[in-house]
DNA sequence: TAAAAATGCAAACTTTTGTTTGCATTTTTT
DNA sequence: AAAAAATGCAAACAAAAGTTTGCATTTTTA
């Protein structure tokens, strides 16, 4: 009885083992390697667990293939997330928004974000401008580069190439009116020229409850 | 000139492959898939791109091993993400949270939010009641789970085994205060055993901005 | 234009890795 | 206690996969 039990832990480890080279790695381990992590002295028996956790599921193994093992759970894939890059505070000029350029970057969900692509950034809001939608000093609002917006859209925007600033864009009159959500502030108006829309907020992420 | 320019598209080409067979079913292709992927006729020359792939810094060939071939970028593995649950709404009784019984799920970044672990779920906010920290209806905030609370704290509770709740917490005199930060709503008092503490809130995601 | 380098292939070769066989020991079942 | 099943090993074996060799063709360089 307690040797069924050492049985099934041994299969559970041999089981993490797997799932975690392949996830760390890349690559599922070969059968000897197996062997030597849990010091089982023959490839055959190796063989022979390997063979239970394909009976019970856990595993499917291509035969007569090299490190033919493969995970039947879910694996994390790049098809489930997003990776875009974390800016710290977009300032003169037009952020350069390849993700590789930047060290950190947040990988989101692509189930809840799914309209995110590759010209998406994440950029921390700084002030309570737009306060009264629920959008907070600290905030990290997400950002779809694009160089247009609708009346009415949450957008980010560079204002005669200095400081950028979150507001709720409208084009009136030839005019662009942009409108601070906090009843304390007013709206400021500009010509067209003046202002560059970098992109339209379409989601945001909070780390902190206070 | 242009065959050198084939040349580059080829490589690029051949790197891809490795790093999408790789993310998606978590080994590296063979050689001889290389070969049939892009029509080379001979191992030989597709480890001659294999060793150009290298010498560029794209990738890292592990001699003498079956499917030897590591790639050098970045790659996602699960420390980079947390997977937690999505509850759509928490009913009567304590919430089954196991991560597996859950179709919906969503990984999160864990750059972002460092204090996650396995017992973290998250849940779709109905209502307005915490609207004026921010917290809006149909707001999916992150909930650890833990089953006491400090003055103070945001939490999910659940009220007389009915319904769950989002509130602001307080124990004073022996009496639960559930405080909503919402102008236009009342504090609500109950005894210490008419309520259970889910979990407390540590984040938010917001997907639609309005 | 000739020499050198790059590109490419086929085939043989070597190493790695999965599989099978046969036997021994332990544990469970009858 | 005897039979059957489970567990385990060593060694040989077979298949997969990386490597090398030698040659041919094309492209670039001198």
């Amino acid at each position: 009885m307690t040797k069924n039990i050492e049985m099934q832990q041994k299969m559970e480890m041999i089981k993490k083992y797997i799932y975690e080279t392949v996830d760390e790695r890349g690559c599922p381990p070969t059968i000897r390697e197996i062997c030597y992590k849990f010091d089982i002295k023959s490839t055959s028996s190796a063989s022979y667990y390997l063979r239970k956790l394909e009976d019970a599921g856990d595993l499917r193994i291509n035969k007569q293939k090299s490190r033919g093992l493969e995970v039947t759970g879910k694996r994390l894939t790049s098809r489930d997330v997003v990776r875009v890059p974390l800016v710290g505070s977009v300032t003169a000029g037009i952020p350069k928004l390849a993700v590789e350029d930047y060290d950190e970057s947040v990988y989101l969900p692509q189930n809840l974000f799914n309209r995110l692509d590759e010209n998406t950034f994440m950029l921390t809001v700084e002030g309570t401008s737009m306060i009264d939608i629920g959008i907070n000093d600290g905030d990290k609002i997400i950002v779809k580069q694009q160089a247009t917006a609708r009346n009415g859209q949450v957008i980010v925007a560079l204002i005669g190439d200095e400081m950028s600033t979150v507001k709720r864009f409208y084009l009136e009159n030839n005019r662009v009116r942009l409108h601070p959500e906090n009843k304390f502030m007013q709206d400021k108006f500009y010509n067209p020229d003046e202002i560059k829309i970098l992109g339209i907020v379409v989601g945001l992420i909070r780390t902190e409850i206070h």
